[in-house]
DNA sequence: TAAATAAAGGACAAAAATATCCGAAATCAT
DNA sequence: ATGATTTCGGATATTTTTGTCCTTTATTTA
């Protein structure tokens, strides 16, 4: 043991690409949109069943949803949240991390200058733009849709 | 206004790819580079003049560096930070990454599932892996000198 | 209309990340 | 040896993120 003190300090898990909150956010709008497409409204208490999160957090972020019109909410028994079945396709990745991170991931500079330019570039720039670009256009191009269905096929999973 | 209690809350001003430490990190150790290749070493105050950042916070993140033998120290007058000049090429990115945000980023899955993992993939896995290998391509394949030489020759900045 | 249900919203709590302060230890120059 | 300099290390403070609790509001059903 000896020196973990000082280094409990620094001692993350481990910085991921999105947030928790984006993270229950993306998970929620995938079940919410698969329980759409069966043409049934989902409550907060399946969908934290569903992907394992804390309630009351996860409604703040379901809340975020709503307001950025990305699932539309319903209250009362048998109310819930749901998406326009002809919306789901619509709905992108980028639209739900834009709610709730912010578009900074996948349109900000790699070392947190005020913001990215390639005439005064930071040193990582030419090879950070590269993947961001790509992380951006995957986002832009990625469907709920094509998500819910994976999941529904049984293709994918949500809790591991 | 009226309505900015709640979302205050939520007001992040962007999620960024790196944590601030690991930004500091990667500007601070480009920094000590460039200075090692002129044989040079760099105090911390020279540091944290060169890259804005705070300067017992950047100090605890050099130790960081230097525990992990990324670079190294010498105390007293005309102490300060370097990095072997023979080894300044071999120095990737992924390792001052790995040391300060953890391997998480490049390595874990993109909606926090325990493990990234083909056979149990979650919904954004195959799209997600995609631009995560790159990511980890990158890191791994970009050395602490080519960014040093950007720096030294006036193309790149750590300062905006 | 009353009761039950479910989301909305406010206040608060805990944990993690970011940041500051100060003294100790090492090193160098005189 | 002494004093100046600079990193190292511990304690503490602030801010942000994550998480909880409980009341209010809207809706449905009986
Ligand atoms: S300036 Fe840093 S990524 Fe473009
Ligand atoms: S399982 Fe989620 S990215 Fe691989």
């Amino acid at each position: 043991m000896s020196d973990n003190k000082i280094l409990l300090i620094f001692t993350s898990k481990g910085t991921e690409m999105f947030s928790k909150a984006c993270e229950y956010g993306i998970k929620a709008a995938i079940v919410v949109a698969q329980e759409s497409l069966n043409g049934q409204r989902t409550s907060l208490k399946d969908i934290t069943r569903e992907i394992n999160s804390p309630e009351a957090f996860t409604a703040k972020i379901l809340q975020l949803l709503v307001r950025s019109r990305i699932i539309y909410s319903v209250k009362g028994p048998h109310g819930g949240f749901e998406i326009p079945k002809n919306q789901i396709d619509e709905v992108k990745l980028s639209e739900i991390v834009d709610a709730i991170d912010g578009d900074a991931i996948y349109k900000g500079c790699g070392l947190g200058l005020s913001e990215c330019s390639a005439s005064q570039p930071c040193p990582v720039h030419d090879k950070f733009v590269k993947v961001r670009d790509e992380l951006k256009l995957m986002l832009e191009n990625t469907s709920l849709y094509e998500l819910a269905v994976g999941l529904e096929v049984g293709l994918t999973f949500l809790n591991r």
